[in-house]
Order: structure tokens, then C-alpha cells, then sequence
DNA sequence: TTAGTAGTTGCAACTCAGTCGCAACTAGGA
DNA sequence: TCCTAGTTGCGACTGAGTTGCAACTACTAA
């Protein structure tokens, strides 16, 4: 399960345009890295790719970058069950919300989504009168070839 | 929406017996806070916690405890959205899987039981052939009185 | 086109959570 | 009571993330 179709790439740029935040060399940099990211990417992982676009840009530039990009809504911040180690992984947020799986032998990182989630989310907000903003299901277990 | 109901105490040292795992007084001290907390305590408050019992314990043995309870399976390990700062909370694990919510203005923290949050978690099982050993859902949003 | 400025950056120093190596200690079995 | 594998405290360390500040720059208005 490969991540979700790619957006329509430079979507981040225009949110920025759109919402009259400056655009800087370093963060059209750190943008597209995002846009064009096919795995989930740590922080030190999305500086170093950063770097090659723009080989001046600074660790502080892009966790103040992702702050933003946080503030904004426009990315997800993931644990994927500390399988390698305590950082934060980063994902740009799509239309639709899933399931992050994180397989506890072989590492690998799955994605799903489904229905009752949405439904889940749905009563929560009905029974519990609790306007969600952000929401984050991962699970820990043995991927399909790893619990044979 | 208080913390679960509390399972019988010394729950958890019974575990250490039943398993062969050596008991210390550093550990009676940990576990004991851990099963009588009635909110969720990152490592810090357990440690100051644990020290009230027994004045010696170390910050070092409360995360090697915290590890080990993990590996056990008796405790789960929660961000809570980050919404204190980048630690992590802990919890004894009870029967039942719950949800957490954290309000983004007021900072209070719900629980919630739900029959299709196991629902979900039997689909990702069936229809991706994963073996749950572990899930969280945390939910970011604003309660009921931070909304209005 | 330019000048002004509010927002942004790089740097270096910092905080804070969590880990680790090691020598001293101890729980619990023989 | 002895023995030893397992545990502890300590202090030094790592690695993620933050911050204060002076220098820089993207955009606005003229």
C-alpha cells in the first residue's frame, strides 16, 4: 500500500499564495520536498533533501517551516509507533484522513483508508459534543507476512 | 469523563510475580503510582510520584520500569496531541481500548469507549491481514465548552 | 524603481526527554 | 548462607526540537 495518489504538486506553494504567507527560497525548497515525498519523512530526512534544492537551508528553517505547515493544517505530524526512534514524521495532509499501520518486525509502514473511521469520527463529535480538528489512529501489530 | 474505573490495585505487581520478574523497592514504588494515578503522568510526574515512596529512585530506573511495563504489554504509551510539550503519558492498559481527546484551547483530556472503534480494528485485521497488537487513537479538537 | 519594514533566516547556544556504560548492590533460588 | 543474574544510581551522553539575536529579504506602497 504505496502512499495516497500524489496532490497536484505545488498545492502547498498555492496554499501559501492564497493565504498571503511569504514565499521564500528556502521554504519553495522545503515545499516541494513535501509535494514530492513518496515516504514519510522525519525531520533531519526532509532537511538533507531540502538541502539539495537549496543548499543553504538551516535545521531551524524547517522545524519553524513545519510549525507552520502544522499551524496551517496542511500536514500531518505521525509518530508511526516510535518504531525507529522518537522523532515525528511528516505527512501533507490529503482530502481524506487514514490509518497509519507500523509492522513491529519488518518496519514496515501500511496505510487504510475506511468508512467506519469516518463513522468513528462521527460519533465521537455527536456523543462526546467534540469538534475534531486533527485526528490520529496508528496501530502496532505483524503485517500479513510477518505473523506467518 | 474521569479515568476508567480502577482495576484492583497491586494488579500490576501480581503481573510481575506471575511472570517471574524480579521485584525491587524501586518497583513496588513505581508500580504502585501507576496503579492508583487518576490522570495521565508522563515520566517526570511518575518519577516525583515513585520518590514520595521511596526517596531513592532514579530517573534511569523509572524509564527502564516504563520500558519494561511496555514490552509487557501493561502499559500504554499516549502523546496526548503534544498538547504539554513533546513527552510522552502513560496508562495502565485495562480491558478495554479507548480514545483520547484533547481539547486544543482548555487543555482537558477525555476518554471514550466506543463498539466501532473495536469495529475498525477488526476490519483492519480482516481486510489487511494485520495482527493489532497495539493501537491509539488520539483526537485533537475543542470539548463541548471551548466550542461555543 | 526605490525605499521601508515586517517577516524570515542562519547561527550558536540552549533545553529537555530519553539512553547507556559501568561499578556497586540485591532479590530470590540452591 | 551463599551465589549470581538481574537491577540500580550515577553521570555523561545523544538527538530532537527551541530560542534570541543580528543580518537579510520578500513584498508593499509611493
Amino acid at each position: 500500500m504505496p502512499l495516497p495518489q500524489t496532490e497536484m504538486p505545488g498545492r502547498l506553494q498555492a496554499h501559501f499564495a492564497e493565504r498571503g504567507i511569504r514565499m521564500t527560497e528556502q521554504r519553495r525548497a522545503i515545499l516541494r520536498v513535501m509535494e514530492t515525498a513518496t515516504k514519510h519523512l522525519d525531520a533531519a530526512q526532509l532537511l538533507r533533501r531540502a538541502q539539495k534544492l537549496d543548499a543553504g537551508v538551516d535545521r531551524s528553517t524547517v522545524y519553524r517551516t513545519l510549525q507552520l505547515l502544522k499551524r496551517h493544517g496542511l500536514i500531518d505530524e505521525l509518530d508511526l509507533m516510535h518504531i525507529h526512534g522518537e522523532g515525528h514524521y511528516y505527512e501533507r495532509k490529503l482530502n481524506r484522513d487514514h490509518i497509519h499501520m507500523a509492522c513491529l518486525r519488518c518496519g514496515k509502514i501500511m496505510e487504510f483508508v475506511s468508512d467506519i473511521f469516518e463513522k468513528l469520527k462521527g460519533q465521537v463529535e455527536k456523543d462526546c459534543r467534540f469538534r475534531i480538528v486533527v485526528s490520529r489512529l496508528e496501530i502496532g501489530g505483524y503485517c500479513a507476512t510477518c505473523s506467518k
